[in-house]
DNA sequence: TTGAAAGCGATACCAT
DNA sequence: ATGGTATCGCTTTCAA
């Protein structure tokens, strides 16, 4: 094995050039046909020739020398959230997917689990992404967003809670969520009302905007409003419960149905009725609150297909400054069932 | 702004060059600055003047650019689920890309909605990671990781249920999950056992092993296992709830303990008792297990942490040929509540 | 202590 | 119809 300067194991990656030599033509005409390059005429004996070389190599691209000669990439980078989000954004996340890569887009997902914002930024744009698509997994700031724009990125969209300066914003408003809930609760007749908020990390971007909403609500009607953090796990729920006489409250709602489930199941524990002591109204429509007695009231959300959002990825990243700011990309509506 | 021949919002992406002109001085000064290379010293002036441009500029260094020269990347590649797959996952994946990362590798989730095994190892292969770390949430065939380390991979590891030929297999054997429910069902005199196979796709991968233990584990004790296909909702469970007497079980192993939950819901609606009539079991010991009632007895899973994985995934980069084939990652026990 | 220049792999322009 | 070659951004050897 003359050829072979490595140890045999550690044989050299092939190239277009080693395509090129052993199908007798130039590292050009590989590329042509390679790529179907349209301008170009190949007679078909030639083209022949160079699949079979690349396929007998087992020749694959390379991203990253392709990218750098083109001057771009076509990678959309979605941060993931630190936190599991729910089948909502599983969903969501998958058909975003697929329909990107239906667009010729490479996705890629980018844990930033303890990064910063800032840093999660820089690292990103090593990248060179053409578009971020952030649902707000990591705080994205002003200086962020201007980073990734510098370091070439088209559109960088943030499906956040909160604005981002700079960022094309999609708002998914989480307010909506609570105010929704709350709502509700008040229609029913409830007046003194407790918000269980998730004191899990990565759920605050979250928690946050749906407890704000809770409150704008309440405010508007008169009630009150109470928070109250809880973890997910059963003894912190039991000493929520505990304490629940004293908390004077008439009404719950509850982060998510996960939420609700927990909380609902310590409270009959201690043998408070639900509805009549105190409704409780949870969020995301699961499937689980309808399996729970008394069936669990829920706020159910409608969010856009992914596909959809592939397409406005694609429109921004096409003609940056001929997609509108702010799209509402959420709808919410109440669901009663025998919990309120 | 006689400098920037391109439209003014889409000024070009500054590169190393530009950093050295700003500071005065050539592009090796700023490599070796903005890398702290050791064996080159710097005067701290130079350092400084280099550092002030950067940052003025809004420097990123291009990873594309770089790993080309370099001819590696440190990017460790890691398939995504289709199917939401559990806490459990999701927390051994964020330990694991944590992890990695402070071992200083660039980790990505792929996902792979769509794609079949091949296609998706060249789409992988094209990013040229240094290691593909696979739950097994895409069919990876052997062409597959032939095609990935042909790529330069250095590692391919699988923590797929099936092993799979020439990747590093680290195996978590989904039948001992099964095996493990039907035994304690057995053991507690059930010989009648149904087992919950949930039909969404992209589970398979995962629910087959477990059933091919449970039907392993009901042989070896002389008992009948039944697989019963079920999809995730209200409605398949009351059917199959309904054609319950029919079937004459003793007991049953769901897939997991969301399965198990919809399924005792569906039973219980039909007035069939639970543990009496019919024994359940689930998977995974979810917290909605121990609220549910009767609660949930359940098979625990103890699973390695993601920075066990992450030494092992670097091991097998700096040295692929002193990482056995085989671990063990896996461990699970029988939890016995109220339900069987 | 700093700079000049080669070269990583792929592409596209310009010749032939 | 095909080939030669400059180029993308960065690192690193060698020279000064």
């Amino acid at each position: 094995m003359s050829q072979t300067p490595r140890h045999s194991t550690e044989r050299a990656v092939p190239t277009s050039a080693d395509v090129a030599r052993l199908a007798g033509v130039s590292r050009a005409t590989v590329s042509y046909v390679l790529n179907n390059t349209a301008s170009v005429r190949i007679s078909e004996p030639t083209r022949h020739r160079v699949r079979a070389a690349a396929e007998e190599l087992g020749y694959v691209p390379h991203a990253a020398a392709r990218s750098l000669r083109a001057g771009h990439t076509r990678m959309v980078l979605l941060p993931t959230a630190t936190h599991p989000v729910g089948p909502l954004h599983h969903q969501f996340f998958g058909e975003l997917q697929w329909a990107l890569r239906r667009l010729d887009y490479t996705v890629v997902q980018y844990g930033s689990l303890g990064l910063d914002g800032d840093e999660a930024a820089r690292a990103w744009a090593e990248l060179r992404p053409v578009a971020v698509v952030s649902l707000g997994e990591v705080g994205l700031t002003a200086y962020g967003v201007e980073v990734l724009k510098r370091s070439g990125a088209k559109a960088v969209i943030s499906l956040a809670p909160r604005r981002v300066e700079g960022a094309r914003c999609l708002v998914m408003d989480q307010r909506e969520v609570g105010d929704c809930a709350v709502s509700h609760l008040v229609r029913r007749g409830r007046q003194a009302i407790g918000v269980v908020m998730p004191v899990e990390r990565g759920l605050e971007l979250f928690a946050e905007p749906r407890y704000e909403g809770a409150r704008r609500a309440a405010e508007r009607a008169g009630a009150r409003a109470v928070p109250l953090p809880l973890s997910y796990d059963e003894d912190a729920a039991a000493d929520l419960a505990a304490r629940w006489p004293q908390l004077g409250l008439d009404a719950v709602y509850t982060y998510n149905d996960d939420y609700a489930m927990l909380l609902m199941r310590a409270l009959q524990d201690r043998g408070v009725s639900i509805p009549d002591d105190t409704a409780v109204i949870g969020a995301d429509d699961l499937l689980l609150g309808r399996l729970l007695r008394p069936r669990l009231s829920t706020v159910h959300i409608d969010m856009t297909t992914g596909r959809h959002m592939a397409e406005l990825v694609d429109r921004a990243v096409r003609d940056p400054d001929r997609v509108p700011e702010r799209h509402d990309l959420m709808r919410v509506r109440a669901v009663q069932r025998d919990s309120t």
